[in-house]
DNA sequence: CCCGCTTGCTTGTAGCTGTCAACAAAACAG
DNA sequence: CTGTTTTGTTGACAGCTACAAGCAAGCGGG
């Protein structure tokens, strides 16, 4: 059954079927390209002439075109269709704790360009550094770029885009977004780091995680952050920003206290600073002696270094936990695990499914539980999805 | 934005926009009752035309009628439209675990005829019984009824409406709905009980809910179930049944084991099993000595019996504990809880919301937290809504 | 009492959209 | 080279909403 949203009063009008129309053929195209007006019609069941009129209008947009014809399979050979991707259209901004990134993308996805620098803990000075390197890159595109997105780690207000709270760097309340516009005169969208790759898995992911239309994205970093995807769409809640079950009480006594305190929370437990905490712990070191970051000992771990494993597979099982809990309460397709954790899959992944199969004390068949399929920069490519989602999600040409 | 399936290939026909608009009319006039074309017209921003055309149809269709003509405001009079509500449309069955309800209501939801009898936890006595009221009811309303809705306080499968497990009769895997379908030759819906609170707050609760698009309903009875609706629709998962989030890890050492037997889970806290146990410990009552149920135990606390009130309260901060969980992760308009401890809460109202407040660790709004709207029977209405609330979700009159 | 004014509802035409049938284009098979 | 198959395009037709004009029914002032 189709969704419809029959509160608010947004009634249909005769445009508004060639707008979906245009949508689900221009998503037909991006996830099956090569892809002929035939094979496209036969597959929705819309006609054939429809579907050329609606080509028409995807390439007159600029956002299709065709690529010659395809093997004949007895009869006319079919022209194919592809999305364009001349040069490139968004520019995605991984705002991190350590490091903030910037690349710019096509309409595909493809990243084309990609600087890093380190993030300063001081908002003014990392906001004005991001902006100089927008505009720099705007200008070397010449209006080419049609949006910024940006992934961060805190809160996000999905209705303005501005930050509520981003704990590592204390910023309450910016309006970055906002500002961000005026500075740059480009369209900008922010959001939380986990949305953001639950978003970009949704989009870009492997056709496993694309086609599922319910999965719940656990990125696991410096805290551990949750995005959920409901029917195609990630959902963001009304007050503030849905997916803090990072923040969920799921016991007490945990090996650190989470971004706001507390001993209880599953971030607590099974975040990248409870895992070294767990290892400095086993290995003796006294707080401060030595700092390790999370990649370090994910190393060791892979090297066979027992405490590093011990570490890991502890943390690993408290993911399980939690993960059984979303499980339980909202019974998705999949549960995908994101974040530096996954170089070391193969040693936790028991562990996971494990105290999944534990916790879930009913007798419910276990969601998956996989490995993010984005490669090395879930968050980069959450937020360039920020951009290309929205361009995919609304084409209209009018 | 309109929310659109893009990967099941749903394309939009030229009817598909009125069977949109036809719905929005439907609900206008549900919703709003008595309502004249013009102000419909108004508010959706349709011609007047377009709604006169709908009406039209709805009126031939049986679901909407003329009421005469409201007050003027300075010209011709309005026609004023109201739901059509003859006789019985639907019946709803309540399986509670210690007594069934059976009742029939019109198509606005107002109870006609109401039945019960004990639950036999033997589950063909039961269905047989079930299926001799539906059968006599459906004789004597000759036809009229347009479906049986049933709400259970167990797993149901989204997708064939059979329940999966049903913890405390122990029923696995029964085919309900099917078979109660070809006993009764009626269509019949099955659900778990809190989905289906959850959908008759949703479609007949009071107006502060009904305008809710995001909302957790949590039930407490003897277990602890949660109905999660999203956007206005009651989100159900896709493996068994969403909603289980009475499962969830919260802590260790709960004073009961929950249906499955763990004593981590938020059942085993905050149920009303939980709150009966922490009564018995604290009157020193051995196990087994006195049986007390839990409506009692409600009836003691309102008279004031400090051991009643501290059971109560306890478990009011667990329940706390397991909605701030829930607000967290996603971030809903409302909380609203249901079952027989609203009738104390006044006496735990307090607990909750502290208990919600110390666990949002963020600097987050928490969510309003509210008894439900829906009087006495919310699992009945849940019932009965399973039936209305399809007819209204998706009118085809061709 | 009549007239203009306002508001509610209905009717007929126009514009947009998808379907359908007919047709042209391009390959294959015999 | 002809008949068949598949692909894509074109023009007539039906369904939908928008819009404008007209009818219906009450109000209020002269």
């Amino acid at each position: 059954m189709r969704r419809i949203n029959l509160k608010r009063a947004n009634v249909a009008r005769p445009n508004t079927i060639r707008d979906i129309n245009r949508q689900i053929v221009l998503n037909f195209v991006r996830e099956r390209e090569p892809i002929s007006r035939s094979e496209i019609a036969h597959e929705t069941e819309l006609h054939r002439s429809t579907i050329s009129l609606i080509v028409d209008e995807l390439k007159e947009y600029g956002l299709v075109e065709e690529i010659g014809a395809g093997e004949s399979t007895g009869g006319r050979p079919p022209t194919l269709l592809r999305i364009r991707a001349a040069g490139p259209v968004a520019i995605g901004i991984d705002l991190g704790t350590a490091r903030t990134i910037i690349a710019t993308s096509d309409i595909a996805g493809r990243v084309l360009e990609q600087e890093e620098f380190a993030t300063n803990t001081d908002f003014k000075k990392t906001f004005d550094h991001i902006v100089d390197r927008v505009r720099e890159l705007n200008k070397r595109n010449k209006g080419a770029l049609e949006g910024v997105g940006i992934s961060l780690p805190g809160l996000v207000d999905p209705a303005t885009g501005n930050t509520v709270y981003v704990p590592h760097f204390k910023w309450h309340d910016v309006a970055l977004a906002k500002e961000m516009e005026a500075a740059t005169n480009l369209p900008v969208t922010a959001d939380n780091d986990a949305n953001a790759a639950a978003l970009a898995e949704l989009w870009f992911g492997r056709p496993e995680v694309r086609e599922t239309r319910d999965f719940i994205m656990v990125l696991v970093e410096e805290g551990l952050g949750t995005g959920i995807v409901f029917d195609g769409q990630v959902y963001r809640g009304e007050l503030g920003s849905a997916g803090e079950f990072g923040h969920m009480t799921i016991g007490a006594g945990a090996p650190i206290a989470c971004a706001s305190g507390s001993y209880n929370c599953w971030e607590s437990f099974a975040s990248e600073r409870a895992a070294v905490a767990r290892y400095m712990k086993l290995a003796g070191i006294k707080n401060g002696h030595l700092k390790l970051n999370f990649v370090q000992l994910v190393q060791h771990a892979l090297e066979g270094e027992p405490n590093a494993r011990t570490a890991l597979r502890e943390t690993a099982h408290y993911l399980g936990v939690g993960i059984s809990n979303l499980i339980k309460g909202l019974s998705p397709q999949a549960v995908i695990v994101s974040g530096s954790i996954v170089r070391a899959w193969p040693l936790i992944v028991e562990d996971i499914t494990e105290a999944v199969a534990e916790n879930i004390c009913l007798g419910l068949p276990p969601a998956r539980v996989i490995a993010s399929t984005l490669g090395a920069q879930p968050t980069l490519m959450g937020a360039l999805s920020l951009v290309l989602a929205s361009k995919f999600a609304s084409v209209q040409t009018n």
